[in-house]
DNA sequence: GCGCCAAATGATACTATATCTCTATTCACG
DNA sequence: CGTGAATAGAGATATAGTATCATTTGGCGC
């Protein structure tokens, strides 16, 4: 597992702090540390990870807040091809994922086209698209370029 | 949950023994109610209700071959946005979902603009694109017109 | 039809992921 | 600072799925 695709220093995570506080919520010592640790975090995580790397942290609340981030809509939950899961901080409001098949890493992407798209189809389903998630099964530039090693 | 979009008796749900077949497994008891039991659910249906469906087959078994279907091709994983898990026969090759958020309706689609779309974005992912997977979340007819009551 | 045996089943244990419960702690406001 | 509501942490519980292994069974050869 490395970092790869789409890596770039941020600012929407900087502000996962105040996420939290608009949201009503405390800035603890425990959410801080989990928070500082996804902010470098940049090719997805899992909650048990996070977990595993902060002792001084308990499990339950790990992962309350991945899903208060997940609920303020700073954190996707992606379901991987092998079903295991990943979460992935999201650094654009319309994005979709890419998940290497063979390292794991989780990349995020944005296209236009597809935003476009989706709202063309609109009419072709049978009721009101109200969202939509895609994610690409990819190998990516570091797998291709170690496979022949 | 109730069924509603694009359901349609098909052809292909018929040969999910010859699927098991032509992957070279036996017919039994267990995986034929299995089977038939799939066969009328139109819009999808999880693991455990299978399972509470069909008390004479084991969960192992109702997983089992669940899962054998899933490598076959013929059954689809869908991770709804809520964390559960479904499945869901398809009926196409190339499809995609749409999930109700309000009933958890499963339906499946196919619009070839997708596909040339997905084509078209590949040179601007960072690796090989092996695969995708679209999922609408939607608000189907059924619950926008029972919305009013 | 019938016996054989590899394939498959089912009961149950186990793993992983995630949430719930409940008491102890702590943040943030006055 | 002191207070209390929000939060944390430990561990139990829930849920999804897989592994184990003794027992059963489908389907091929006869």
């Amino acid at each position: 597992m490395r970092l790869s695709i789409n890596y770039q220093s941020t600012n929407l995570q900087r502000d996962l702090t105040a996420v939290i506080e608009d949201m009503g919520l405390r800035i603890t010592q425990a959410r801080r540390q989990v928070v500082d640790l996804l902010d470098r975090k940049s090719d997805g995580f899992g909650a048990e990870e996070i977990n595993a790397e902060l002792p001084g942290v308990g499990r339950a609340t790990v992962y309350r807040t991945i899903r208060l981030l997940l609920e303020a809509g700073v954190v996707c939950k992606l379901a991987l091809r092998d079903g295991t899961t990943k979460y992935s901080l999201a650094r654009y409001e319309h994005h979709h994922h890419t998940v290497c098949v063979r390292c794991g890493t989780v990349g995020e992407f944005r296209d236009s086209t597809i935003e476009r798209l989706v709202r063309a189809i609109g009419g072709e389903v049978n009721g009101e698209i109200l969202g939509h998630r895609i994610e690409f099964d990819i190998l990516c530039q570091d797998c291709i370029s170690t496979s022949g090693d």
